[in-house]
DNA sequence: GGGCCCGTGGAGGTCAAGATCGGTGTCCAG
DNA sequence: CTGGACACCGATCTTGACCTCCACGGGCCC
């Protein structure tokens, strides 16, 4: 009676992995990796701890999933966004709105991939750099079409882009999302694109300073 | 005869507290919070686990006084590299090779401050955004002073700023110091300055596009 | 020169959390 | 109606790590 309560229900198995999927997002996400245990996340879903390991293998593995799927999500909408359009400097607008979007999704997701306190794992860390370093390739591809610099200048500069795009979105989500999305988007692509147009420094690393 | 072995000296509070400050930084540098015991820590510093206990009370306060530490050596840093001129653009180019030196000081230490697998602790928390928000401060500062933004514009930006730095001297370790340091912080300090200079945007959000 | 005292060390307590077993209820086929 | 199988759960086991207790040896004072 009290067993077969109001959850009590038996999910097809794919419905049920991806509520579990869920709740082990929300909760990795509101305490971190180490701080959430496997018995947080099995009351959150409302099922016990051994249904938890009929899905996956052990902890690593469920945030794997999870990390996977938002680190993917996050380098598509780059990648879309970049082929919306061949003008570099409006590749650099959509580029940027796509990082402001990917944090601004549902459930700070991004959490998982920007503020992971998993990164020594090195399956975790794997996936943290191929994400990074595919968001970084496919800025630097641009930089280096409309520059002059090589591929280890264009890939530096794209790495402080990413990063810049990244810190600034974070900070506009923990500052409450001050200034209005679409202008802190035009303010930071303005950036990016002042930054990295009208390179190489002329002739060198010296830069004309007037 | 093998308990008075060779290391077995005793040594002045201050000093060998200092001794387990660098072995613990060693060890947390290397592996990370979660991953490291305290006994990894007193067999790395040579002495046992009861000694650590009689300078640290945890492995928190322990933590948090590393953390304290390359903190505000960071900050200083910033500080002083920015008091070092009174044109805003050499500042820019000061700041970022305060964020390579440190970053390229010596045993990574900059990971403690970085990429911190703490961070969802409330102490740790504080002091890294505490410490990101005085960058970025004193940055904000200088950009207000230079462009006609206001405020959150100005922090917003340099957020990015800042995140571009850290991102690109980690990235920069990583790579393996390809770019020649002083090259790798003229082509950041050159973005960042082109990016922020120049600014209000001729008006508003809306750029100009053609 | 001998006793006291403080710093040292190995061994252990406790507890949290990851990972797993016997029992149970429900659904379906014949 | 009935028997079996499947999915689920409470309770447990074990491991590992943070944090203290009992023996030991060298320095200080009389």
């Amino acid at each position: 009676m009290n067993s077969a309560g109001e959850g009590r229900v038996r999910l097809p198995r794919s419905e049920r992995r991806a509520q579990l999927l869920q709740a082990a997002q929300e909760v990795f996400v509101s305490r971190g990796y180490h701080a959430t245990s496997m018995d947080d996340i099995a009351d959150r879903a409302g099922v016990s701890k051994p249904v938890l390991y009929q899905h996956f293998t052990s902890k690593l593995d469920l945030y794997l999933a999870l990390l996977d799927g938002r680190a993917t999500e996050l380098v598509a909408r780059i990648r879309e966004a970049m082929d919306r359009s061949e003008d570099n400097k409006e590749r650099v607008n959509q580029a940027m709105r796509a990082y402001f979007d990917f944090v601004d999704a549902q459930g700070e997701a991004f959490r998982l991939v920007f503020e992971s306190d998993q990164r020594n794992d090195p399956a975790v860390a794997e996936r943290v750099l191929r994400m990074e370093a595919e968001c970084v390739a496919a800025l630097s591809d641009t930089i280096m079409a409309d520059t002059q610099v090589d591929k280890d200048r264009a890939e530096m500069l794209a790495t402080g882009l990413v990063g810049a795009a990244e810190v600034a979105a974070r900070k506009w989500i923990a500052s409450g999302r001050v200034v209005p999305k679409d202008e802190a988007i035009q303010l930071m692509a303005t950036l990016a694109w002042r930054g990295i147009s009208h390179f190489p420094l002329e002739g060198g690393a010296e830069s004309g300073n007037e």
